[in-house]
DNA sequence: AGCACGCCGACT
DNA sequence: GTCGGCGTGCTC
């Protein structure tokens, strides 16, 4: 008799499979990875082949038949992927799977789309350029590590200054790897951002290459996954995502701009894409090449490197002039006065400018000058956005908006303070002042919609001269040569937030913005305006001095403990009670302190703002044996989710926070 | 997660 | 006497 070992797609955590099922002789060659619909209980669902078996541990009687066997699948090697997934990131097996399976299993919800707009920003630079020494010889070790030469790593980290040319190796280690019947897949950070790379690829592959990303639609995302599944294309460039992309013979993975976060999951599982990519690329024998300008510390530590010291210009790295605005003119608003000056340079110069501010809305907080009252969400303990183009006050953490009040409510005075700046206010300062030189504003409000980015990108590359203003979107990815200026205001907004990665964030923002600017020939120059001029990150980031900053960095983490010299294992728990919160933190917590390695330190709980009405804590653990608390912490929840006394909280645990 | 079963309080 | 609250258990 053949069974199937099927995991159902439920969300559930208490519920454990697989479930066993009796084939007929209809479906006798089913394969692992086959979707089926199974009765199960009183309900039909989908599920997952994950395992063939001869026989079953229960008697036949009670086995059930699959009702049918759906077209759709996933190969075998994802199968073992996303259960991977599931376990390593202490989700569940279901969760795990749905990574992998073709678009369009879900038959839940689906949302009709308008047809993608492809922006095609920037100049198609297509044919292969001649390259420089340092990018032929780092491309000799890729081609190396490809053959498996002896002791050749089958991991690499690409350290390049911006500008260096990395995508011209990629592409040749794409190329190499499919001259030897191999797949690759090339990670980026967010591929609406980066539509010239994406043009480059397409133009140089042609039809080998796929793209995977959430702007397709759900039928053309099943159609590049087919490509693949089936062999006609074999290189896919795409977001997080892609790693699970069903290439056959995968030979490469390439993480452009290893650093970025949103290689992390935010949701259930909170997967890292590029902790997949070396367990998918050990478990595939193929090679992972990891780019960036900014490593980060664990990838400088670990990673044998390639450098690519110079920009393919053979220009400098432009000057960073840091402003403190401590001792500022308050008068002068959120941009100093020198950065006025610089940016009227840029306009009698009749050249562009990039200016980025990381927030958005006109001002981040709004007070009544008379009574002291603050306008604050109802749902979030966080401060109402005042947004003055739509006259809302908006919540930049759940769905709340509502209209700008012209008094206060408490004591109806018409005295109302903006505080500080974002995005929206920046915009009309410049408008306003640098006129009639135009101004582009980039952000998660003007950028809302299908190719709305690429659009506002194209319009400033079109202008003859202009300045584009917006959060860190404008400091991805795009090269435009006619950039003379970039300035970046509060730029240590980011080490303000209380995370031990806020130092390495600012750096790579602080860095990335300095590479937008001077890549044409009228050179150029970067303002990195600050109330914290002497912090690490950006006095190394002004000297374009990655190294210097990483080896303070290094340093730092070993004295506090932090990875890679431990590993990190956060758990939040959320409810709308706060006592209930209360009891199954507690509850959990005392678990776990009995169940963890005895090297393992557990921090917490800790109380978080409350975020759409519901109330958060956090656990945190650091220990030296990952295996063992990962193992511990699984074990915990789902005691704690099969018993099922606190069905009114959930518990998400985030491996490896970045 | 669903969906049953089952054992206690307030209504026709 | 029953209708229905949600605690506990099961689903191949």
């Amino acid at each position: 008799m053949s069974i199937a070992r099927v995991e159902p797609l439920t969300t559930a955590r208490a519920l454990r499979g697989p479930f066993d099922y009796r084939l007929p002789a209809a479906m006798a060659d089913l394969e692992v990875g086959r979707v089926v619909r199974v009765p199960f209980g009183r309900q039909r669902v989908l599920g997952v082949v994950v395992e063939l078996a001869d026989a079953s541990e229960l008697p036949p009687e009670r086995l059930a038949e699959p009702l049918e066997a759906l077209e759709a699948g996933a190969p075998a090697e994802l199968v073992r992927l996303g259960l991977w997934v599931g376990r390593e990131y202490c989700s569940t097996p279901s969760r795990g799977l749905r990574l992998v399976l073709p678009p369009g299993v879900e038959v839940r919800k689906r949302r009709p789309r308008p047809p993608t707009v492809h922006g095609e920003v920037g100049r198609g630079a297509t044919a292969p350029t001649r390259l420089l020494p340092a990018q032929e010889a780092a491309v000799a070790r890729i081609v190396a590590a490809l053959d498996g030469a002896a002791e050749a790593p089958r991991e690499l980290l690409l350290h390049g200054v911006t500008g260096s040319g990395k995508t011209e190796v990629y592409l040749a280690a794409v190329e190499a790897a499919l001259d030897r019947g191999r797949g690759a897949i090339v990670l980026v950070p967010e591929i609406g951002l980066a539509p010239q790379a994406v043009t480059r690829f397409r133009a140089r592959l042609g039809d080998r290459f796929a793209v995977l990303h959430s702007a397709l639609t759900e039928a053309e995302r099943a159609e590049e996954w087919r490509r693949l599944h089936s062999g006609e294309a074999s290189v896919c460039v795409g977001p997080r995502s892609a790693i699970f992309a069903p290439l056959r013979d995968l030979g490469l993975i390439v993480i452009d701009e290893e650093h970025d976060a949103s290689y992390k999951q935010e949701g259930d599982p909170c997967y890292d894409a590029r902790a997949i990519a070396r367990h998918r690329a050990a478990e595939c024998g193929a090679l992972l090449v990891a780019g960036t300008a900014t490593p980060r510390p664990e990838s400088w530590l670990e990673l044998p490197r390639l450098e690519l010291p110079e920009r393919v210009d053979g220009r400098p790295l432009p000057p960073v002039r840091v402003l403190d605005m401590r001792g500022a003119d308050p008068r002068s608003g959120p941009l100093h006065s020198e950065t006025w000056e610089a940016l009227e340079r840029v306009r009698a110069a009749g050249a562009k400018a990039i200016v980025m501010i990381n927030r958005r809305g006109f001002a981040p907080w709004l007070t009544c000058r008379s009574c002291g009252r603050h306008w604050s969400c109802p749902n979030c303990d966080v401060s109402l956005i005042v947004h003055r183009h739509r006259e809302r006050l908006v919540c930049h953490h759940c769905a709340h908006a509502e209209p700008l009040p012209r008094a206060c409510r408490d004591c109806d005075s018409t005295t109302l303070s903006r505080a500080g700046a974002g995005t929206e206010q920046v915009e009309r300062l410049l408008a306003e002042r640098l006129a009639p030189m135009p101004v582009f504003r980039l952000d998660g409000d003007t950028a809302e919609g299908r190719g709305a980015h690429a659009r506002i990108l194209a319009a400033f590359e079109r202008a003859e001269s202009g300045v584009l203003v917006g959060t860190q979107m404008v400091a991805k990815g795009h090269d435009f040569p006619e950039v003379t200026l970039s300035a970046i205001l509060d730029a240590d907004a980011t080490l303000r937030f209380p995370d031990f990665r806020a130092a390495e964030r600012t750096f790579a923002m602080v860095a990335q913005l300095a590479g937008r600017s001077g890549r044409g020939t009228a050179g150029g120059g970067v303002i990195v305006q600050t109330l914290a001029p002497s912090a690490s990150s950006i006095v190394h980031a002004a000297a374009h001095d990655a190294p210097a900053f990483l080896a303070e960095e290094v340093e730092r983490r070993r004295a506090l403990r932090y990875p890679p010299f431990s590993h990190l294992t956060r758990i939040v728990l959320k409810a709308e009670s706060e006592p209930r919160l209360g009891q199954a933190a507690a509850e959990l917590a005392t678990a776990l302190a009995a169940a963890i390695p005895a090297d393992a330190d557990l921090l917490g709980p800790a109380p978080m703002f409350r975020v759409r009405n519901r109330h958060r804590c956090r656990l945190l653990l650091k220990a030296a044996d990952r295996e063992g608390t990962i193992a511990a912490v699984r074990e915990e929840i789902e005691r704690l989710a099969a018993a099922r006394a606190f069905r009114d909280v959930s518990v998400s645990v985030d491996v490896d926070p970045q």
